[in-house]
DNA sequence: ATATATTTGACGTTAATTGTCAAGTGTAAT
DNA sequence: ATTACACTTGACAATTAACGTCAAATATAT
């Protein structure tokens, strides 16, 4: 039983949750309300720095709101690639090697 | 014992191998040696194309050489992030969960 | 020293991202 | 049915990043 709501998705559950409109939240971020409508419906990506905004307007843990747009844009990279699986893949094995030799490990 | 070359260390060798110029390759890409020469020093990104034309020049395999170079493109997403290792992991959560939800599936 | 290959950095151009604005849609209450 | 409010939509502007050229600098070999 896997979640598996868009940041989007959350990001407007939260406001409701608040009771908090548009305005109200677009103002804090210092946006017009038409982006964080676009944001809310995955239509645009929000930028990192309104990610933790919105992470402490709803009181939402910031490592976790930060995963899950992270992992959309890296998402959003191969959205349209066949070899997307492999290429993550690839990627994880990348990473692992990369912190394995990091320095002060 | 895991091989851990850059893709632009790969063109590099394979360029060598075939005993090719930076002039050779750059002019079948049609770009300026400065390029070439910048993607192989990974300090530059080849687009797709330019990947897909170098597998021919090469006679590498396509799907190698793009998974790779999609690796290296989601690793520069999240290079800076403390977070990545979880959003790679995340990724490849949705990732699949999309495609078990394909039509045609 | 010349010649050739590669590298470097300053600089355009193009394309993507991020934003504004004004008009449009939906909904609820008068 | 018109007013009021929240949200959405699309055309456009501003900013930033990606992609390229070019010419000068550096290396390497003859």
């Amino acid at each position: 039983m896997k979640e598996n709501k868009t940041i989007g998705e959350i990001l407007r559950e939260n406001r409701a949750k608040k009771g908090l409109l548009l305005r109200h939240v677009s103002a804090k971020l210092d946006i017009d309300t038409a982006i964080l409508s676009k944001i809310e419906r995955s239509e645009r990506k929000a930028t990192k720095e309104q990610i933790l905004k919105l992470a402490e307007i709803f009181d939402l843990d910031k490592d976790d709101l930060l995963v899950l747009y992270l992992s959309e844009k890296i998402l959003y990279e191969i959205k349209d690639e066949e070899l997307g699986q492999k290429a993550l893949k690839v990627a994880e094995q990348k990473m692992k090697y990369i912190s394995k030799n990091k320095s002060g490990n």
